[in-house]
DNA sequence: CCATGGTCCTGACAGC
DNA sequence: TGCTGTCAGGACCATG
């Protein structure tokens, strides 16, 4: 469920195991991703220690020597660590890229297959000036983020604040479960137009974003250990969803049933007495 | 036929 | 007439 937590979780519980690590070499089993896996990729980082893993909204940034392998797990990508390259577990037919490292391999599944794997060379520049990346929005858990930041990135919109949070283009990372749950938190109707969110409804949207991310990190946290192994637990944050997937179901907070819309061809959830 | 975690891309349109 | 930005909708795909 790869929204920017479960990104972050996945960075944090497979970084340990392959940063520093050398890379023997890289299977593509089905380069028909989003967009194809390029040919030669394992020819360009044979034999290349992975410096470190960063993250750009819902990218992870895989940085060699010799450039960077650009992740995007899409609707369901997951990036799993399995132990030893002698015992690893038969690929199914999602398993579409193993990295294998000396000491354990770095499996990427993705039964829909929207998710990435793209490489950005260090001779075109720095990673966070690729395409994909150059023109996203703020990181939600940064300083950059704010109010103030809100609320600029909205004036002039006629949006849903509930869409324009989905675009990406003011604040990355929040997808289809953390909007609407950042938006319960700050008791935002999702249908207002983006617009005429005031500036102290956006600080407090801000705030909540803030808290809905951290919280669903801090949640995943626990189960860092389900990214070594074949067979991954999801996270425990579903279990505390205020409004997502709950329609119909009593608001945890006053009792009203929870409503569910579609807005953009994407459903959203919300308390209609809690939210205005 | 319905839904499901993402987001790029295109085309229509508005305003300068 | 461009150019820029906004917005809606389609596209990609497997599975229950």
């Amino acid at each position: 469920m790869p929204e920017l937590p479960e990104v972050e979780v996945t960075r944090r519980g497979i970084a340990p195991h392959v940063a520093g690590a050398r890379l023997a070499r890289i299977d593509v089993r089905n380069p028909s991703l989003r967009w194809p896996v390029p040919p030669g990729l394992d020819a360009v980082l044979r034999g290349q220690t992975l410096i470190g893993i960063e993250r750009r909204g819902k990218y992870l940034l895989l940085e060699y020597a010799p450039g960077w392998l650009l992740v995007h797990l899409g609707m369901t990508g997951t990036l799993r660590v399995l132990p030893s390259p002698e015992a690893v577990p038969v690929a199914g037919v999602h398993d579409h890229v193993d990295l294998v490292f000396e000491r354990c391999v770095l499996r990427y599944r993705d039964p829909r297959r929207f998710g990435a794997v793209l490489f950005h060379p260090r001779s075109a520049g720095d990673i966070l000036a690729h395409p994909l990346l150059v023109s996203l929005g703020v990181e939600p858990l940064s300083d950059a983020f704010d109010g103030a930041r809100l609320y600029a990135g909205t004036r002039g919109r006629s949006v849903s604040i509930k869409q324009a949070l989905l675009t990406g283009t003011i604040v990355v990372g929040v997808g289809n479960i953390y909007a609407s749950e950042s938006l319960f938190r700050a008791r935002i109707n999702p249908r207002l137009a983006a617009g005429k969110l005031s500036r102290p409804r956006c600080e407090k949207l801000a705030q909540a974003v803030r808290e809905t991310l951290a919280a669903a990190i801090e949640k995943g946290g626990s189960t860092l250990r389900d990214f070594v192994g074949s067979d991954g637990k999801s996270g425990y944050f579903q279990n505390e969803y205020f409004v997502y997937d709950r329609t119909g179901q009593p608001c945890r907070v006053c009792g009203t049933p929870i409503k569910q819309i579609v807005q953009g061809q994407r459903s959203t959830f919300y308390c209609p007495h809690c939210q205005k």
